[in-house]
DNA sequence: CACCACCCATGACACGTGTCACCGCCCGTC
DNA sequence: GACGGGCGGTGACACGTGTCATGGGTGGTG
């Protein structure tokens, strides 16, 4: 029997994962969780063979979930459910010690297969994401430019990035014309969804 | 016995919602469909008693999809179920006949019972977000605002915002001030961002 | 050590943008 | 018919932004 740990904000998902999974005889969901500190919690307590995250949760990422998890519980197996899978976010989860990582696209089989082949040390990464992430490549910015560019985000004015980064307007242009040069945007807004769609912010 | 159908882009959920719903003895999900067009062919060949459809799908959004349902299957019952709940999507919700309007936040037990109700001739929508939405009240942006600030949603630069929209630059930043200044935003990009949080746009 | 990449900063210039005043057109309402 | 509101357009001005050249400081590498 193996046993899973689930976390997933969205209730109605995680619950319809669980209907889903309890539907195999040799899988047994014994913790669910609706946000990362409460995953970090039900794993101590329940010390599960494999942890079920989803990507994006309220307090923290699911990645950063899974690396305190490595540490935590060695031997869980990890797999990371996510919406829209952005081929950063893959890189960065296989850095964590992610072992499974698929969007929710995939059919219902894939699920409890998957959970299988990582309770058994295997692997898998969703083959569409996979050829993504090799052609995406790594991130070519900087890290302040990554910051700077996350703060452009929300739409805000240079002078109000400057101020919340801490430098000096002159600066935070500088960053966001390399940032955008690099990118191939024509502007930082474009820039930014550009590297959003990478998963590069 | 209710039959349901179901619709959603992401396998996963849908499937995993298909093996919550077939827990209960009086519902039976008959039809299961990935796309808005998919879903309004399964409708016409298995007549549901109700449709559970996502909110952003792929192809077409879940509201228009419940639009063309009514006119279609006048007695099917119609449930929106959405990840992040706006105010806007809503309101236009039920102006298209929808009578279950509920976030993926909610518990499990809720669908069921949301899908029960329905077909009674019932309505639920989630507390918090008819609370959100009489808050929020109706869209301040006059039709062409709402046209040319979607159009300037990817960060575009204003004189390809006005060839796409057969428009002169002026007028563009005409509509894009005036949005801007409906909603109180310091320039187009946050007013992009607003518009899309109250699902304006 | 020299070299290079990154970081922070300044100043100057050109261009995009936000804002405003003002124009006409159409359409529905009082 | 007068009025008001949405729509499309022009022109002008101020400000924000993108871009470039330039320079100084740091830390790691051949």
């Amino acid at each position: 029997m193996i046993r899973v740990l689930l976390a997933d904000d969205e209730n109605l998902v995680r619950s319809a994962f669980a209907a889903l999974l309890g539907l195999e005889d040799d899988l047994e969901v014994v913790a669910q969780a609706s946000s990362g500190a409460e995953a970090l919690a039900m794993a101590r307590a329940h010390t599960p063979d494999v942890a079920v995250l989803d990507l994006q949760m309220p307090d923290r990422d699911g990645i950063s979930v899974a690396g305190e998890l490595t540490t935590l519980l060695p031997g869980c197996g990890l797999v990371i459910v996510t919406g829209h899978g952005r081929p950063g976010h893959l890189k960065r989860a296989l850095e964590a010690g992610v072992r499974g990582f698929l969007p929710k696209t995939v059919s219902a089989a894939v699920l409890s297969d998957v959970v299988r082949t990582v309770h058994r040390g295997g692997r898998y990464v969703d083959p569409e994401l996979a050829a993504e992430a090799i052609s995406a490549g790594d991130s070519p910015l900087t890290p302040r430019e990554a910051d700077v560019l996350e703060l452009a985000a929300g739409g805000a004015p240079v002078e109000e990035i400057a101020v919340r980064a801490h430098l000096s307007p002159g600066t935070v242009r500088n960053h966001l014309s390399a940032a955008s040069a690099k990118l191939g945007a024509p502007n930082r807004h474009a820039a930014v969804d550009t590297a959003r769609r990478h998963g590069w912010i």
